[in-house]
DNA sequence: TTGATATATCAATTTTTTCTGATATATTAC
DNA sequence: GTAATATATCAGAAAAAATTGATATATCAA
């Protein structure tokens, strides 16, 4: 099972790339395999340098990988890197404890459930 | 099985919730149960507004719901929301085809795997 | 060589997001 | 009633991210 813990800026990295209607969409075309990036740019209709800085926010996420051949760059899914996301959420969504754990600093303050 | 197609915008706003430090701090504080806004900003020792600002994002994102009481507010996690983030990473994980179909719409390119 | 193509990167700008401090609204305590 | 508390919201500032257009670097074709 996925540990408790989480690297919050790896998180924060890692759902940002996620977090573009642009890049989604790369991911989703990636997905059926490996693309050039003039594919993409046809496919998506964009600016070749705005696709190709979301390329780059994806790749430092982790979440594609390039290769390089003769003019053409291809990017292909990081399938761990996806893996890796899906754990964080699944770790998110799991619950650890079932009782409400009080934790009351300040003034006497209802600990959530507290209220009767 | 979740479907092929994805809500590109949904997802965006979704991951963009996801996508900083503080709100997957609280989401992971949310998970052991139900806390009130003085207890999350007591957790996290940050400006109470900005808290604020960051609890609204991820309502808005339909990550947590929230419930007053007196003067209190308790906010809990939305299971469904973060289900719906883990079938989006599942959909992008999974491989729809296997072959890598072609798209050439340009001039004569290699079609990813077209090279011998 | 000359010319075209594929891609990355850079600088300037625009847009979006986040933070801060202030203020407003309830609520509860005294 | 007054005072204190909990929270949301707002306006402005600051920071971060995205877009654009230009340019640079390879590579390939003629």
């Amino acid at each position: 099972m996925p540990t408790v813990s989480l690297d919050l800026a790896r998180c924060a990295r890692l759902f940002h790339a996620l977090s573009d209607e642009t890049r989604v969409a790369v991911l989703q075309l990636l997905g059926d395999g490996e693309r050039c990036v003039c594919d993409l740019q046809a496919a998506l209709d964009m600016a070749q340098s705005r696709l190709s800085f979301h390329l780059k926010v994806l790749k430092d996420a982790g979440l594609v990988r390039d290769r390089k051949d003769g003019r053409w760059s291809y990017y292909t899914l990081e399938p761990d890197a996806l893996t890796e996301a899906h754990d964080i959420v699944h770790t998110l969504a799991s619950p650890r404890a079932a009782g409400t754990a009080a934790v009351g600093t300040a003034t006497a303050r209802p600990s959530a459930l507290g209220r009767v």
